[in-house]
DNA sequence: CCGAAAATGAAAATGATTGTCAAAAAGTGT
DNA sequence: ACACTTTTTGACAATCATTTTCATTTTCGG
């Protein structure tokens, strides 16, 4: 329904990679846009409620958000460099996270994982010289 | 060397599951010591810079911190319930990992693995009536 | 015991996130 | 268009974990 949710949205559509609230309200307000910051929290909540957007945490507690492709379970291999985030499936490791849960009597199980690299451009980047960011 | 960190070991190793740095002060201070609350995050983050202790963020955005058995690299089965953690080892996702990163060009490939779930005692306590906590 | 260096802690500062609440916007039936 | 209810919005204050600051205390080598 909302301008603002579907603005937020986008805005989240417009990046590859994980994004945070403050981010992307500085984006907007940045294309002119006069959204409230509480409005971007609570917009990336709805989505995040309804499944529209992952979200993951730093290393420092920041919480980031992501627009993604597909509905099904996946998993992220994000750049470390410039956040730039691919989308990857690990059947194995499913299996691996339930197999573990109820060899130690666990059940409803759930797992997060997601894996962290420099990708080819910035690895590049950082070689050649000056280790500048795209 | 310093006493205090000692004290934030100790606290740790008092628990088998993930205490939060609020945690561990109020325990600390329960039982006598005089303790400051910054001294306990500063001992938790040298414990964690020397590799002792074990950290994760809640999905809020806590950090909680850990003193694992093994040095060795591993992941945990955590219950949501009790909090109580298991040290687990996953050869096939390590190695699924690598790969991922090779494949999209990635490279100084890290990741961060953590299965939740509810522990058997704490199933048991759920459906035996009230949902009481141990 | 003396002084330098490290450790400590109280209180203030920071920074993300959430709560409050009144104003603005969107609907709804007339 | 109109009165009226419901939802959405956003400025601002409040929260809460964590970090900084800085003066004091402790630890140690000599």
């Amino acid at each position: 329904m909302s301008t603002r949710r579907e603005a937020v949205k986008q805005a989240l559509n417009h990046s590859t990679g994980f994004r945070s609230a403050q981010d992307l309200y500085a984006d907007l307000r940045a294309e002119g846009s006069k959204i409230g910051l509480t409005t971007v929290y609570r917009a990336l909540q709805n989505l995040h409620d309804s499944g529209e957007v992952d979200v993951l945490r730093t290393d420092d507690g920041e919480a980031v958000y992501r627009a993604c492709a597909t509905e099904s379970h996946h998993h992220h291999l994000v750049c470390r460099g410039c956040g730039k985030a691919v989308e990857v499936e690990g059947p194995a490791v499913e299996k691996w996270a339930e197999s573990i849960g109820a060899q130690h009597g666990f059940t409803e199980v759930t797992h997060t994982v997601e894996v962290f690299g420099t990708c080819a451009e910035c690895a590049a980047a950082c070689r050649e010289g000056s280790g500048k960011r795209t």
